[in-house]
RNA sequence: GCCGACGUAGCUCAAUUGGCAGAGCAAGCGCCUUGUAAGCGCUAGGUUAUGGGUUCGAGUCCCUUCGUCGGCUCCA
């Protein structure tokens, strides 16, 4: 779905103007830096657009300001965009001043054994407007007149290495964003304040969910009882569902001696993700990033196993320690402490498809539960690179056995080369957060590889040793990082079974004060998350303060409520319910949690 | 980790060219006894993230460390 909308986008009028913002910004940026700048790429992105420079200095927001103005000075001008093919050689002298477009062309020209550029060189074309000239394959708008100059806005500056790649140099990254009329670039810039004010980070702040402190450490999130109790929600949901689908579940602590992790292969492609180990007595000790090691030795530890018993479906909710670099920690997307809801599934080779499957029900069924549609799959498969573990035969099988999986499920997935595990291919599931990020989530992983490895076997029904087939599964990946997308998801409204705290009564005056502790013993008594509000404000500001705290229910009691035993329910909506007795409150209440909200 | 920006009370933010650190909310106390989104008053709250430097004088200028944010890279 996202990929046909993108694909129209590629082809839309809306992308040839941000293209040819970017070069416009280009010329800008060249002649605020005469002789001194060196253009990189610039390409146009989902909402806008980006060009990377190498500069004498760093840009400040002052220098967007003037930028846009000499941009649109530019575009006022209406220059034609002219497009002409040149010679590698042509190709060349135009860009001799410019090492990252000399790079592109001899990249283009086939130089640096690019088997398929070599076959089939590609053209090289120059896009000129004004003074300025690019690199560039187009298209392009007829001229820079056609840019709307007032709906175009220079948004922030930042680093981004060449190529992507570390090694290289860091340039600096201009966002800019451009929209046909004014009102489409206001939208856009309100829709970027709404976003902030539904971010976790901040609501997760307002509704008392969590804290990160200097003394704990950065990416080691500190719950509130109330976080606490939206975690332990979503732990025992799970934990009930895998269950009810056959999951036994497990524990296997923190710390594993390191040497597993050399057996494992985690310690040959997963080191630099891990923290440091800890020494005792010549022993080294790390704090568990993952649980498959721990997990597929607790299935060996426990004897020899028959197929009868396969598949055998293991479960923790583990939490793991994973050494992020420190620039790329985010509220409870990216944390260094995470909870997975973890499961290793040990099959047979011929239970895979079925094993595969199941778990995808129960993906589904948790995402469905949460009201959740906008994620994709993301099959990764294995890439050139070097990390993935060797053996060939095996990650073709796994390959072919999860995309046959998908195919007979019917659901809808992507590709990506490059993005499996080091032991195996994987199906991830996706979703946005509020800032358009893409966070995975689910995953289910097929591992043929790590059982050889640590020695696991089965008999099978001809009285011989096998070699078990593992999947890896998550259902809501991090119990951090799900709750953090699900605070998006909700605006922190959580549904009835979420909340923390699922409704508030209030009193009128004082002398309600007792029938509201009343009322207060026997909700609590029928297992309901409530609160009494007995502060000396007025009622208006203790409803504020609950609408605030996006409480499902408030239950005002004055003297009517009293003399008839009935509660005023007033729901978050603002929407108020007439005098309930408290049997017709409990009523609603289990009839909202039966439907799941 | 890298590039850039930022860090003032629990929270949201002020503080002119370097010249006495302030407000609202929250908190505590008191008054009011309230009918569906903020009643009123008083009090307390700060080594301006941290350590150093420049200066007669630093929240403001320079450097260090820590943290946060936007990206890059990496990932649940």
């Amino acid at each position: 779905m996202a990929e046909q909308k993108e694909g129209r986008y590629e082809e839309s009028e809306l992308y040839r103007l941000r293209h040819s913002a970017a070069h416009v910004l280009a010329q800008a940026v060249m002649e605020m830096f005469p002789g001194k700048t060196q253009i990189a790429i610039g390409p146009p992105i989902e909402d806008g657009f980006y060009y990377d420079f190498g500069l004498p200095r760093s840009l400040t927001l002052e220098d967007l300001r003037k930028l846009e103005k000499r941009m649109r000075q530019i575009i006022a001008g209406k220059h034609e965009f002219a497009r002409s093919e040149a010679s590698v050689e042509q190709a060349r002298q135009q860009f001799a001043q410019q090492e990252y477009k000399l790079e592109l062309i001899e990249e283009l020209a086939g130089g640096d054994g690019d088997e398929a550029a070599q076959l089939q060189p590609q053209a090289i074309t120059f896009y000129t407007h004004d003074t300025f000239t690019d690199l560039c394959r187009g298209p392009h708008i007829g001229h820079t007149g056609q840019i709307n100059p007032a709906a175009l806005k220079l948004l922030n500056v930042a680093g981004a290495y060449w190529r992507g790649d570390e090694n290289n140099a860091m340039l600096q990254r201009v966002y800019g964003t451009a929209w046909r009329t004014v009102d489409e670039l206001k939208q856009h810039l309100w829709q970027l304040e709404e976003a902030k004010k539904r971010d976790h980070r901040k609501l997760g702040m307002q509704l008392g969910l969590f804290h990160f402190s200097v003394d704990v450490g950065p990416g080691l999130p500190l719950f509130t009882p109330k976080g606490e109790t939206i975690r332990h929600q979503m732990e025992t949901y799970v934990r009930e569902l895998q269950t009810r689908y056959g999951y036994q579940h497990v524990w296997t602590g923190h710390l594993v001696k390191e040497e597993l992790y050399r057996r494992s292969g985690h310690y040959q492609n997963y080191r630099e993700s891990m923290f440091p180990p800890m020494l005792d007595e010549n022993v080294a000790f790390r704090l568990k990033p993952m649980n498959c090691p721990s997990h597929m030795t607790l299935f060996r530890e426990m004897g020899r196993h028959s197929y009868r018993e396969l598949p055998l479906r293991f479960a923790e909710f583990a939490t793991l320690y994973r050494y992020e670099k420190s620039g790329e920690l985010t509220g409870l997307t990216r944390v260094r402490s995470l909870t997975q809801d973890d499961c290793h599934i040990f099959c047979t080779p011929a239970q895979v498809e079925s094993e595969f499957a199941l778990a995808l029900r129960l993906i589904q069924e948790v995402l469905q539960h949460y009201r959740f549609s906008d994620y994709r799959v993301r099959l990764s498969l294995r890439g050139e690179e070097g990390k993935y573990l060797q053996d060939d035969e095996k990650w073709l099988s796994a390959q072919a056995a999860l995309r046959s999986a998908l195919d007979v499920s019917g659901i809808d997935y992507y590709t990506e080369i490059g993005e499996a595990a080091f032991y195996g291919p994987k199906a991830d599931f996706m979703a946005r957060d509020v800032l358009g990020r893409e966070w995975q989530l689910s995953t289910i992983q097929v591992d043929f590889i790590q059982p050889a490895r640590l020695g696991l076997t089965y008999i099978g029904e001809d009285g011989q040793e096998h070699t078990p087939v593992v999947l890896h599964r998550a259902v809501t990946g991090s119990t951090e990082r799900f709750l953090g997308v699900l605070i998006e998801h909700y605006a922190g409204a959580f549904p009835l079974w979420l909340a923390p705290v699922q409704a508030v009564i209030i009193p009128i005056t004082d002398r309600h004060v007792e029938y509201c502790q009343q009322l207060l013993n026997s909700l609590q008594e029928q297992r309901l998350r409530v609160e009494l509000d007995a502060g000396s404000e007025r009622m208006n500001a203790k409803i504020r303060k609950a609408q605030v705290q996006k409480i499902p229910y408030m239950l005002v009691a004055g003297d009517r409520e009293q003399q008839t035993g009935t509660i005023s329910v007033r729901l978050r909506s603002g929407e108020e319910l007439k005098a309930q007795t408290l049997e017709q409150f409990l009523a609603l209440t289990r009839k909202t949690l039966a439907a799941g909200d």
